[in-house]
DNA sequence: CCGTATCCGTAGGGATACTG
DNA sequence: CAGTATCCCTACGGATACGG
């Protein structure tokens, strides 16, 4: 466990970068239904194109995601989640949950540990 | 959800830290017992001595880690989770699993991607 | 024993400009 | 429309040395 080649290590350097989680997020909301990549932009507010496109290939790669190209011109692009991309989304939404129930918590955590190392 | 101020955002810059989700791990399995700084080194192998000091010091920051020194020469400081630490390591586990059930199969995705695209 | 301070390499990710 | 290419800045985190 946790060793080099640990599961839950590889695992949240994927999730762990800035944007994949969301990703997964917004492709769960639309699933079954597909997303284009302009309208995966407008859901993930901030994202640059650079990063989006980084991102998707990601999680296309690990077989998350799956990519369909109408060859149209200009060409359609459309995103969704596999199987094994919806089923990680499942412990996601968990870790979702808690976060909106708790980190106001650790907010207020946070600045009475600052106020206490004022002194 | 997913503003600059999304919770799930700050939480997942968190624990997407390299060490922090293993810290959690390791001291969940030894609540409501204690551990030492010398006793979660050995316990999360390849952590340097400077890696583990921030982790902990940012655990104890957002509330999730209870810090407590024995004021002896040489001192002796123990950690253990707080409730709420201990409430984030239900998700966590609900990752892990996700992840040793399916990491395989995204490694194997991996390699059949990068087979594909050397054509 | 339990840290902190410093130096430094590397990778994540933003801004911008360009292509099919 | 849906990307790729480039530049660049910053923060994570490893190695090492030092302090209470």
């Amino acid at each position: 466990m946790f060793q080099p080649q640990c599961p839950t290590r590889h695992l949240l350097d994927r999730i762990g970068t800035k944007w994949t989680s969301m990703a997964v997020k917004v492709l769960a909301e639309a699933a079954p239904g597909e997303l284009r990549f302009s309208q995966l932009r407008q859901r993930m507010p901030g994202i640059s194109q650079k990063m989006l496109s980084v991102t998707l290939r990601s999680l296309v790669r690990d077989g998350l995601v799956a990519r369909r190209v109408e060859p149209t011109v200009p060409p359609r692009v459309f995103y969704r989640l596999t199987a094994l991309g919806l089923s990680l989304d499942a412990p996601l939404a968990a870790l979702r949950t808690w976060a909106e129930e708790h980190m106001p918590e650790i907010e207020r955590n946070n600045h009475a540990h600052d106020a206490q190392e004022a002194d």
